[in-house]
DNA sequence: ACACCTTAACTTGTTGCCAAGTTGCGCAGT
DNA sequence: ACTGCGCAACTTGGCAACAAGTTAAGGTGT
């Protein structure tokens, strides 16, 4: 980006921060910003469809572009031991969870790279997540069935993993890592959780041991959307 | 994005992440590209340059477009008490620390705004952290005076607020709260930590007491690069 | 045989032009 | 006075053409 473009960002964003979040608020033309600026027109464009690729703008063709109604980030409390079911409930009345995925895992899959995993069946329970009707996370328990071997039993009235594993004796749980990264979604999980290119997701990577019998029960991976969350530690 | 750069930058994403991150991998060109895909040029400009922003490739006119040698993450524990000094210290031997900015904090700033802070007057201690000479995370201790009236008296030498602390009695430290956000840098940032437009930050909002005198010491604010780190919970 | 220069063929950088959708105003008809 | 239609002026969407930098090959001169 060129200097004119970066200005152009900054003063769209300020306008974009300092604006009430009224649904419709209408955004400059591009010709309104090329007089504004004596810019070119394409450096206009550019500026707008990165703002719509980051999901703070969208544009409808013949009539303008407006700045996109942001949701209040929820609080999702990354250390102890509750739910992330529970977290969400606590927040807010419209939450829902959706099983989308459970199967056994490919042997080729690449998690069996992962150096606790080595070669055991695993198998997959995926959930997507919504806050206000909107996929907000994606939720994946790689579970080793030689630990859990109930876990074939499971159908689409599965709830929350803790308390599927709570039915089947385990009490105590334990966890040796949790690391969290930043990175881009893959277009599978932008159209699972429905954003833009641009915005940026949390992964976090944990293991969930029973204490008792000390063995692992599932390797787990959480995808966030990050416009969605704040992450308290 | 309609499909066609979507489908592009998936293709070009694999590239990237299948080379073995050798200095000067040269892309291919765009008219490479129109030939291979037949698309219109300027449709793999428009991927290139998002690329580019993602700080993920470069271009020299003229020459090509070559991918960015990517540093290899480093792992930061964001519980304990372990300085992130001594952090970086146990995993590269290149890391320095320069302190910025060290003054008292105008009335008018932000940060009073937030519920603990009230109107105490603050000192602001800022400091960029370089790993292998590249500028990697902002360090910003808003220091409560009346609570560590000995902070006015620091100068350039200054290594470790933890030490700082430390020398002038307080022996147990503790923390309420610790808040991870995602976002993308403003233009000042984005110009201290050299990175692209595009490149998302982790911004961690903490605070830390004196435990045994009951006083708030600070509140911390870090930005750290999440191209160069993990995060351990 | 080697070195230097020129040019063609490559590369990326910059911007305008045309297409298509929408809205609002003015005019005509009832 | 009201309603409906047409068109001008607005909006965004899509893409090609021209400008400028670099490199390598070929030809010429020593």
């Amino acid at each position: 980006m060129d200097k004119q473009e970066l200005m152009l960002k900054d003063y769209l964003l300020q306008t974009i921060s300092a604006t009430k979040f009224h649904i419709e608020y209408k955004l400059p033309s591009e010709y309104q910003l090329v007089e504004q600026f004596d810019i070119p027109r394409i450096k206009v464009r550019n500026v707008y469809t990165l703002l719509e690729k980051m999901g703070l703008v969208y544009s409808r063709k013949g009539v303008g572009r407006f700045i996109k109604h942001q949701q209040k980030p929820l609080d999702v409390v990354m250390t102890g031991n509750i739910s992330f079911s529970e977290k969400m409930k606590s927040q807010t009345a419209n939450y829902k969870s959706k099983l989308t995925k459970f199967e056994r895992v490919a042997q080729d899959h690449a998690i069996y790279t992962k150096a606790d995993i080595g070669q055991e069946p695993l198998y997959l329970v995926e959930r997507l997540r919504y806050i206000d009707d909107e996929p907000a996370a994606i939720h994946r328990s790689y579970v080793v069935i030689s630990n859990m071997p109930e876990i074939k039993k499971i159908d689409s009235r599965l709830v929350s993993m803790y308390q599927f594993y709570q039915r089947f004796g385990v009490n105590e749980f334990r966890s040796t890592f949790s690391q969290l990264s930043v990175q881009y979604v893959n277009e599978i999980e932008r159209e699972m959780l429905n954003c833009e290119v641009l915005v940026p997701i949390v992964k976090v990577e944990s293991d969930n041991w029973d204490a008792e019998r000390n063995v692992l029960l599932e390797y787990t991976e959480i995808i966030y959307r990050t416009d969605l969350f704040y992450f308290q530690i």
